[in-house]
DNA sequence: GTCGAGATTATCT
DNA sequence: GATAATCTCGACC
């Protein structure tokens, strides 16, 4: 079953309800325990912030699509667009626990120490998975990258909310709690602070 | 367990 | 040319 009413009311309230449901691509599914929500206009966390690109083009498109984007030269991270068109807003996909083809799962994520560690972390998550940029404005009802929401946790499951990991904000990233998790789950990625980047540069010999 | 720093490249200015 | 919604590894507790 797929929710278009949940993914029309934008990341924030999204957020919270995509937790537990199942990711799927090919024979790897993957139950969602940590998500981040990232509005468009207003929030300076948001690729979509500066407007349109290329890039943020499909963030701004009709809800339920994937938004994929390259972190850091290296990683892959997923999004799931939860705005009408014409507004952008999206929920990054953060950690989860691998619920099939964790063989497959294993095999992409050698380094991995243990199954906890396959999908905790955004990269991580798309990397278990098998997403690429190739996947990017993929619709998450036709395919090839599937949602789940049947697999949604029973009433009583503990939700926590936080700020957002490793994204600067004004007057402070506390201020907006717009990332969640299940509480005590092993499988959500530690929190880390926005450190901004030493720049490397041709050394001014102190002395 | 925590902390700090380097790697590497698509995207934008 | 600068930036970045990260990951990994090594040092230390």
């Amino acid at each position: 079953m797929f929710d278009h009413s949940l993914l029309e009311q934008g990341a924030l309230a999204a957020a919270p309800a995509l937790l537990g449901v199942t990711i799927r691509h090919g024979d790897v599914a993957v139950r969602l325990t940590e998500v981040e929500a990232y509005l468009g206009e207003g929030d300076p966390g948001s690729h979509a912030f500066r407007g349109r690109t290329p890039r943020t083009a499909v963030m701004f498109d009709r809800p339920g699509r994937l938004y994929t984007y390259f972190s850091y030269g290296m990683h892959t991270c997923a999004n799931i667009v939860c705005s009408p068109v014409g507004i952008a807003s999206a929920v990054l996909i953060r950690a989860g626990e691998v619920v099939d083809g964790i063989d497959v799962a294993r095999s992409r994520r050698a380094t991995s120490k243990g199954d906890d560690d396959l999908a905790r972390g955004p990269a991580r998550l798309a990397a278990a998975l098998g997403i690429t940029l190739e996947h990017g404005g993929a619709d998450l009802e036709t395919g090839p990258v599937t949602l789940d929401f049947a697999s949604r946790p029973a009433a009583g499951t503990d939700i926590r909310s936080g700020p957002r990991t490793g994204v600067a904000m004004p007057g402070g990233s506390d201020v907006y709690p717009w990332r969640f998790w299940f509480d005590g789950d092993p499988t959500v990625s530690p929190y880390r602070r926005h450190v901004p980047r030493r720049r490397e540069r041709a050394p001014v010999t102190p002395r």
